[in-house]
DNA sequence: TATGAATGAGCCTTCATTCAT
DNA sequence: CATGAATGAAGGCTCATTCAT
């Protein structure tokens, strides 16, 4: 699964059939859920045959790990606002980067919500997820530990931890927004999730500035 | 499914077959997960017919439903620790309130597991998985409104928003550790957890107290 | 599938469900070969529905299995004409033995046929066959080297060996004639593998007696 | 079928990628067996399309059939040691038939497995088998007749019939052995059945000598 | 000729649910 | 109440064969 597809197709027309089955798969998730989806809808939607299924994919997972990858750019490298940049407040920081991802997720809220119910019911998911999560663990737990250094946060913190921590909860809090219906609005969640995010790594307390 | 069983049992061996079948229904969807769990299965690690399935319940979902009633006491109410005390400091009843949380948690982390599952596929267990969690996030917001109130807690924040957030924390990060098998201590996990709640709410910043 | 069925009905009505799959069985893979036939067909022709099947066989192998078994006892004990009586003159013993199974055979002709079969598709029935020709093949090894201690037989052959051509050449003579439709009478096959028996044996001649 | 090939190829590249075809199917067909070896298969391990494969045949027992073809010269005419020699005695050409017939058939075990295979299934098949068995019946037919002739084999014998019965016992061993493997060495096998001939025969009767 | 993608009929198998005893 | 056999809709998957390029 990891390599995703089995076979890659060799001439352009079977690149477009191939991609018609990804979108179209993406369309009968969406619409039906994972377990709902048929693969014969799938075949129907991409206006093939379900033997053409089966020339790209072996399984209903495959295709749904071939979304993911065509999705993934979008999700994973969300235009990130110069989160390096010298000029900015680590504050001002923070809020760009939980913007764009939380922004990120509202774009493909429901393929999020999709991977939630394939990583509840399929292990290999579950790591699927669990890797797409790290990149931002790492990312934040870095970034922690940079102004640990720098003396902007408080250093009594486990980077890791608290970085796992304060991840999961803006993921949380995008998940029950714009998965679940929890009617807040974009605003409310990044001034929100940041505020506790500067509050949690004391970025504005005086004896760490 | 809200009103739970169908039918009561009105003998006593009915009453002994119903909870044998909700007994052996939590074995096996521990076991096989809720999907991989048939109705046969349950049956038979009843000792009973399939046929009697059906004299209590109208359906798979239903008694799941009702093994997560059976488990609900152990769940919802862990022996919280006077969390009104008036003489134990915040921290101090954060902290005994996130290893309340955490313990029992751990202990039903199966059934935790199997409760994203199901919550990630049938709508009517998420409102199940909601309500749950709305117990936490009140109880929660309410203590931190009490401690703003008492200018104990950072009173620019939105109480009801930094509940929903700090407690999805830390229910994610149970979930990580004991459902996905993330490795992290209990103490770990207590200590990070309240720090991290003490920081976001400025517990123990001394412009707050 | 040396266990052949997987479950044993535990009611009269679930035996006789069960008992009617095995001959609609038979008759179907009589009629459409072993390849050809569905387990469709073979539900319909015993009245019942396709999910009954799989209530007593797990696969067509094992229905097959199950199909041989019910028509064993004829194919394995036919008739034996008083093998070990005294007063029957070799020559004697060996023509009834080898009436009785070609008779045998000419009652089983379809069975066996549909055995030679499967027997060629798949190992397990390969073992099969060779365990029902070993039955034939034991047992006249040990007339022919009883008769050998007796000076009655060449015993310069090897018993086992010769046993095992001489039954072989028997069961393809049943096989071309019955199966594949050579025209020969049965007064023909059974002399003329008797004449050959007692030739290859030496049986009768006279410096063996 | 009867007529084997549907088209010629008609160009030097088209014989190449015929011959590629046939021996390519042989592999296949002796890796995977008549009814696991897919057109797909055989075309990749020719390293042509499957389109290609249609080009030359019509279907699989086509080129099943051309495959037999093609080994048909070395499983028919096993150099036959001078069958008809006046010198050599008729037991030692019957030796050397029998060792010539089944070192052939060690040589081809595989293909012959195969045709028992697709006999089983094919009545087209049955009937090449048939013939390729008939070539053996007859040519033993009209020697043992000769030596009847000669005085030199039991004239009471049905020299059809005995060498139907003789050739399939032989025929049989062969099976056994090198399909099957049963354990018998190729000397064993040889002296065996050449004994049971001359015996049933009565090749050196004192009385038919 | 060669290519390889497209086709789709056809069969197997599962399992929640019903029902006669 | 209990039993367990019967039901049958539903969907996955294969692979020989066709066809457009």
């Amino acid at each position: 699964m990891s390599t995703s597809p089995a076979r890659t197709p060799a001439t352009a027309r079977g690149e477009r059939t191939r991609a018609a089955l990804v979108a179209a798969a993406r369309t009968v998730f969406e619409r039906d859920g994972y377990l709902g989806a048929r693969l014969t809808d799938i075949a129907a939607e991409a206006n093939c045959s379900t033997g053409s299924f089966y020339t790209y994919f072996d399984a209903k997972e495959q295709i749904f790990q071939a979304v993911l990858e065509a999705a993934q750019d979008d999700m994973l490298h969300p235009g990130m606002p110069r989160l390096a940049d010298d000029e900015a407040s680590p504050q001002a920081v923070v809020r760009a980067s939980n913007r764009a991802y939380l922004q990120a997720y509202q774009r493909n809220a429901r393929l999020m919500q999709l991977l939630e119910q394939v990583a509840a019911i399929d292990p290999e998911f579950r790591e699927v997820r669990r890797r797409r999560a790290q990149v931002f663990v790492r990312r934040n737990a870095q970034a922690i530990a940079q102004l640990q250094a720098q003396g902007a946060a408080d250093p009594t913190l486990d980077a890791e931890l608290a970085s796992r921590a304060l991840s999961a909860m803006v993921s949380r809090m995008a998940y029950t927004t714009f998965c679940l219906g929890e009617r807040t609005s974009m605003n409310e969640l990044v001034e929100g999730c940041t505020q506790l995010w500067v509050n949690a790594l004391r970025l504005d307390d005086p004896a760490t500035v």
